[in-house]
RNA sequence: AGUCCCGUAGCUCAGCUGGUUAGAGCGCUACACUGAUAAUGUAGAGGUCCCCAGUUCAAAUCUGGGCGGGACUACCA
């Protein structure tokens, strides 16, 4: 092993990140940073399973870096952190991407190749980047237990899954109801939202349209519509769709829609009326031209109609109002004839109240549920509720349906007519177009009841069935549900205990998304996916719902003893035995599943529900199912405090998720635990390109993770995508950016270290000595220590609330601004040449402590580096007892070392120095060239105090000789006054312009007089204002007759006259520094010693004689000779001071 | 369409509970420094804090309404 610190030529994090990577794996430092944890507090982390049948992109490094963060984090702090990688493998794009790869539809499967073949191909392609996805784990440098990860088709995962559903089942929160989907009557199918948006689906069609007129129930409710009202009531909606008006429910009203009630008459029979409509839509439906028209001379026929606005009213005011059936065929079973609310209503057409026909529209079922509104059902011979259109797209014929029903809901002899009728004529292949249709039947007889305000044809696009090309319907399904809705209060309550970062995607678009819950739609019409464990009777009288393979496999052991099934497919499975092998005999999937044909207990035979179950139920299953709970590890589930598995303390993936996985993991916590699955969570933004625009392979302007990487290493892509911007604020992402944080955080980090390694080196500094006491080492050591302190205290706080941000900027304005910029340049001089004594000690001592403590503040973020640097700086010092950044502990602050006054000191400092060298530079004076003095006017001793106890360490950086106190008495300081807002605000509030004004004209001797006697008494509007020296700012902004400069509440005047004896010292330090460039020219060891010759010249003769012994030891000579001439050749010319050029010889000793 | 996020210098972002010269880094221009050197410092130019209204003595900050960008969820009379 060496016995030096690692000086290092250049920064490579690409090869570091390779380098630590082999450390890591060699080391297992991985599983290390778990074992030693042994016996500790749990921290449990939660993976949101990837699917790894896509590459995966820079968006993931994303979530993965705030991931890994937390959990190194919490490792450095103790927990042993719980992070089970696993793969989600079922679902849509699964289907859809293995259909391309065989060239395959939907349709062809079952035809053209089976369920078996099918499944088998997605189980193949399911897995097909796992090499990349592990490979980006790695490189990335995210630690997640990858040795036995769960994958959702496993069927032990199955299981778990079943048994949750099974807990459903039994608590009544699992049922068979229905969701309006597009169908196609003439395919006898639905459709999936993908199969709608093909290409052509949409078509520009002309329907018949009317606006009809639903008689308002004149009772308490509705009482207060009366007014001024001397006709028949009515409420106008407008519908593309005539054929669904029978089954109109309710009417929906925007409840901020401001809605006009009119006094008018009916267009088609010239009956008196009043309708309320949305107040923005009545010139659509009346001429705004016959306003003016009077009412009482309108005659039946008239081409004009008069009308008359006779009241506003909102639509909130209207809900509840009740009105009668429009078309009395059926009469529904619960509540109906209602005004409701939707926020989804709109004033762009119609009349601003929407018809609401809850079985043949989306939004009329999802607004019909949440308002309590019955649909409309009709019962049929098999006794099933119905809605009144079949399957086939007829109204229900009267002898399909239940005799009992009719007899006590249908009006007969008003249905009749209606009875079977097709509700688009292309269902009938014998209709030709010029046949009348169904909804233009609806619109006459509605115009003959005076029901109707407006009936005309209108065109607009409508979704058609891509085989059959014949329109859709938007059609009740049968589906499986989870009735979350009965849970919604509870899944509110405990969603209010999580803590969200950002706060507001749980209170808002994940509270808001709880408060308008509907219930879980759980079933998917597919093939390869999780397929529900219930199995039912053809009639549905008797259902059967499983939660273990071997409450299945008894089933179907009685199937076969009955004699319903020739064998059991599951032959050979050892039910209660878990191992992989035995769960490898069997395959829970389709069409496995299908084939399996059940007894009932009367003796019926059981069919499974077809349906595969919606894929987010298998994520959110996660907690349960990764470690197929309860059948395995039950204990982990019922530990003792804070060592178990669940529920997890962190979870963090994109904010897209907030409906999908966090909703799901909630949902089902909620319902199986009455728990949260997760205490905290960041929901992080997107990863846009460095426009703005979303990442697309088709648009090119996705970025390779995977080069990018390579290319800078994965520290700083990690520590610019946490701290660039907020992780819940999408990022920009520009590897500018990444590049920029290469060179400003870890390039200087990074130099740091090699200033210390060069020195320590040459020093033999190995931290063996005794540690000296931190209230003996010099100021600006105690101050660095102090600000560390700080740092560690804020960087600690951040990460323990889910700020990555905060942590990262808090470090890298350390490193920089504090570290590098200020506590290494004012110490250089303290490591170059001189004793080795304690005060260089103390200085090596420090900046180590430094550096180590922010290698350990870093390591969350940037693993790589972090390790490397804490491995480099105690490989030789042995001070830490741990091989790995990543084993060791997360620093404590120690507050006793933190000291304010001292940190606000050095801000005073680094302010004048500033200061300083900016007046410098504007009279052009190096700052090789000595000046005599600044002076500074001090207000106040406190002040002073603080200036005084960094005078030094100013002075040195800025190259004065000394300081000059000016004080109030010695006249010369012309003061300015300014109001302090803060404090007078609030006192005298209006006349506060006028304070201001006065203030600003105080004179010298009024604000002497202020300061002196400590209050000054203003009159303004008879008012008597009371000024005290808390309520005004004295500052000073100049010195007659200096150079000066004023920077907030400090201003520091600059001597610039420059003496013989100063400007003989500047020449020194100009030789001393061109010696030293030559020195390092020639490639001269930093240690070489030297002799120097230097041409005399009468400029710099005296100077040099002077400072011989100054510039001898600056530059290690042993010997500086003045030299009439050089022989040809030799020496280098350097220009000293402007037309004055010096030839030096240096040469290096034997 | 609804819900949520974002809008501050050419670019990326700070700016907490309102307080009077709105900040940093990058980039640009000029200059300086130099045994940390593919580093560093200083200065300059660069702002209708998206717009409008309100509250207030005082608004980048609070309220309301727009506009623009994005995400999710819906697809509708």
């Amino acid at each position: 092993m060496s016995d030096k610190f690692r000086e290092y030529k250049q920064l490579d994090l690409s090869q570091i990140n390779k380098d630590v990577l082999k450390r890591w794996e060699e080391d297992d430092t991985f599983h290390k940073s778990i074992s030693t944890r042994e016996g500790n507090p749990t921290f449990v982390f939660y993976e949101g399973p990837p699917s790894a049948n896509g590459m995966p992109g820079i968006h993931h490094v994303m979530a993965r870096a705030i991931k890994d963060t937390f959990c190194r984090y919490k490792t450095m702090k103790g927990f042993r952190v719980h992070r089970k990688a696993g793969w989600d493998t079922h679902g849509l794009p699964v289907e859809l991407s293995v259909e391309k790869s065989l060239g395959i539809t939907k349709e062809d499967i079952g035809s053209k190749i089976t369920v078996e073949e099918y499944n088998a191909a997605c189980r193949r392609e399911v897995m097909k980047y796992t090499k990349e996805w592990e490979e980006l784990t790695r490189r990335m440098g995210y630690w997640v237990n990858m040795d036995d990860p769960y994958i959702t088709y496993d069927n032990r995962y199955i299981e778990s899954v079943w048994w949750l559903l099974k807990q459903l089942f039994d608590k009544g929160l699992l049922y068979k109801g229905y969701t309006i989907q597009p169908y196609s009557p003439a395919a006898g199918t639905g459709l999936s939202s993908h199969e709608l948006n093909q290409p052509g689906c949409y078509r520009e069609v002309k329907d018949t349209t009317a606006v009809a007129q639903f008689a308002v129930v004149r009772d308490e409710k509705s009482e207060f519509l009366y007014e001024g009202v001397d006709s028949p009531l009515y409420f106008l909606a407008w519908t593309t769709t005539p054929w669904t008006l029978p089954s109109n429910t309710a009417l929906c009203v925007g409840p901020r829609i401001t809605y006009v009630k009119v006094k008018s008459f009916n267009p088609y029979t010239g009956e008196p009326m009043t309708v309320i409509l949305a107040k923005d839509l009545m010139s659509v439906h009346f001429n705004l031209n016959n306003a003016d028209l009077s009412l009482d001379e309108y005659q039946p026929g008239d081409k004009k109609i008069p009308y008359q606005v006779l009241a506003e009213y909102t639509g909130e005011e209207l809900a509840g109002v009740n009105y009668e059936q429009l078309i009395n065929w059926v009469k529904p079973n619960g509540d109906a004839f209602r005004v409701i609310t939707g926020d989804f209503v709109t004033t762009e057409d119609g009349t601003g109240i929407v018809h609401i026909a809850p079985t043949f529209g989306a939004d009329d079922d999802r607004v019909a549920k949440q308002n309590g509104i019955a649909p409309l059902l009709v019962t049929d011979k098999e006794g099933k509720l119905q809605p009144l259109v079949d399957r086939k797209g007829r109204f229900y014929r009267l002898e399909d349906l239940d005799p009992a029903f009719v007899a006590s809901n249908v009006n007969t002899d008003t249905y009749r007519e209606f009875s079977g009728r097709y509700v688009k004529n292309e269902y009938d292949e014998l209709l030709d177009a010029s046949y009348s249709t169904v909804d233009v039947d609806i619109a006459v007889m509605l115009k003959k009841e005076n029901k109707a305000f407006k009936v005309e044809k209108h065109e607009h696009s409508y979704p058609h069935c891509w085989r059959t090309d014949k329109p859709v319907l938007y059609y009740p399904l049968d589906s499986w549900f989870i009735r979350t809705t009965a849970v919604k209060d509870k899944l509110i309550a405990l969603n209010n205990t999580i803590n969200w970062k950002p706060q507001s995607t749980g209170t808002g678009r994940f509270g808001n998304w709880l408060e308008n819950l509907v219930d879980w739609n759980l079933s998917r019409s597919r093939f390869w996916g999780t397929p529900l464990p219930i199995w039912r009777t053809e009639d549905g009288s008797q259902t059967k719902c499983f939660g273990s393979v071997e409450d299945l496999y008894a089933e179907i052991e009685k199937a076969v003893a009955a004699g319903v099934m020739s064998k059991n497919p599951y032959e050979g499975f050892v039910p209660g035995e878990y191992d992989k092998t035995n769960y490898e005999k069997i395959d829970l999937h389709r069409p496995y599943v299908d084939d399996i044909v059940l007894v009932a207990d009367n003796g019926e035979k059981m069919f499974r529900e077809p349906d595969l179950i919606d894929v987010w139920f298998d994520s959110g299953a996660m907690p349960y199912a990764q470690n197929h709970y309860p059948f395995e590890n039950k204990e982990r589930y019922q530990p003792a405090e804070g060592r178990g598995v669940f529920p997890a303390d962190f979870i963090a993936e994109g904010v897209d998720q907030t409906r999908g996985w966090f909703f799901t993991l909630h949902a089902i916590a909620t319902m199986i635990d009455e728990s949260v699955a997760f205490r905290n969570i960041i929901s992080n933004g997107l990863v846009l390109d460095k426009n703005g625009n979303k990442m697309s392979k088709r648009l090119g302007n996705a970025v390779d993770p995977f080069e990018t990487i390579e290319q800078y290493g994965s520290d700083p892509l990690r520590w610019y995508m946490l701290t660039n911007s907020q992780p819940w604020d999408n990022l920009k992402f520009d590897v500018a950016g990444v590049d920029e944080v290469r060179r400003k955080f870890f390039g200087t980090l990074y130099n740091t270290y090699n200033f210390f390694a060069l020195y320590a080196n040459i020093d033999g500094f190995r931290f063996k000595e005794a540690e000296i006491p931190v209230s003996e080492r010099p100021e600006l050591d105690r101050w660095i220590i102090s600000l560390l302190n700080s740092l560690i205290k804020e960087v600690g706080e951040s990460l323990e609330t889910y700020e990555p941000t905060r942590a990262g900027r808090a470090i890298s304005e350390f490193v920089n601004e504090n570290l590098s910029n200020w506590f290494v340049r004012l110490s250089r001089k303290r490591y170059w040449g001189g004793e080795y004594d304690t005060d260089k000690i103390s200085a090596y001592q420090t900046l180590y402590t430094s550096l180590v403590t922010v290698a350990k503040l870093s390591a969350p973020l940037a693993p790589f580096y972090a390790d490397l640097l804490y491995t480099d700086l105690n490989k030789l010092t042995g001070k830490e007892a741990d091989q790995s950044v990543h084993l060791a502990e997360f620093p404590i602050a120690d507050q006793s070392l933190i000291d304010k006054g001292l940190e606000q000191k050095m801000d005073i400092a680094q302010r004048a120095s500033s200061m300083i060298l900016g007046l410098r530079r504007k009279e052009k004076l190096k700052v090789r060239q000595p000046l005599a003095k600044i002076m500074v006017p001090v207000l106040n001793p406190r002040f002073r105090e603080q200036f005084e106890a960094v005078e030094n360490i100013i002075l040195s950086e800025v190259n004065v000789k000394e300081v000059e106190y000016l004080t109030d008495t010695a006249g010369i300081i012309k003061k300015k006054i300014k109001p302090n807002f803060k404090t007078l605000g609030p006192k005298y509030g209006k006349i506060m312009k006028q304070i201001a004004a006065s203030v600003s004209q105080f004179s010298q001797t009024d604000i002497s007089e202020l300061e002196k006697s400590g209050g000054y008494t203003l009159n303004i509007d008879d008012q008597t204002v009371a000024l005290t020296t808390d309520d005004v700012e004295i500052t000073t902004e100049d010195i007659p007759g200096w150079l000066v400069a004023t920077e907030g509440e400090m201003t520091i005047a600059l001597d610039i006259h420059v003496t013989e004896e100063l400007k003989q010292e500047g020449i020194a330090r100009e030789f001393i520094n061109k010696i030293q460039n030559i020195r390092k020219e020639s490639n001269f060891e930093v240690t070489d010693r030297v002799s120097l010759k230097i041409v005399k010249h009468d400029f710099y003769n005296e100077a040099v004689t002077h400072f011989r012994d100054y510039i001898s030891s600056q530059t290690l000579a042993y010997d500086l000779i003045l030299v009439d001439r050089l022989e040809d050749g030799l020496g280098t010319v350097v220009e000293i001071d402007q037309d004055i050029e010096a030839c030096i010889l240096v040469e290096k000793m034997g």
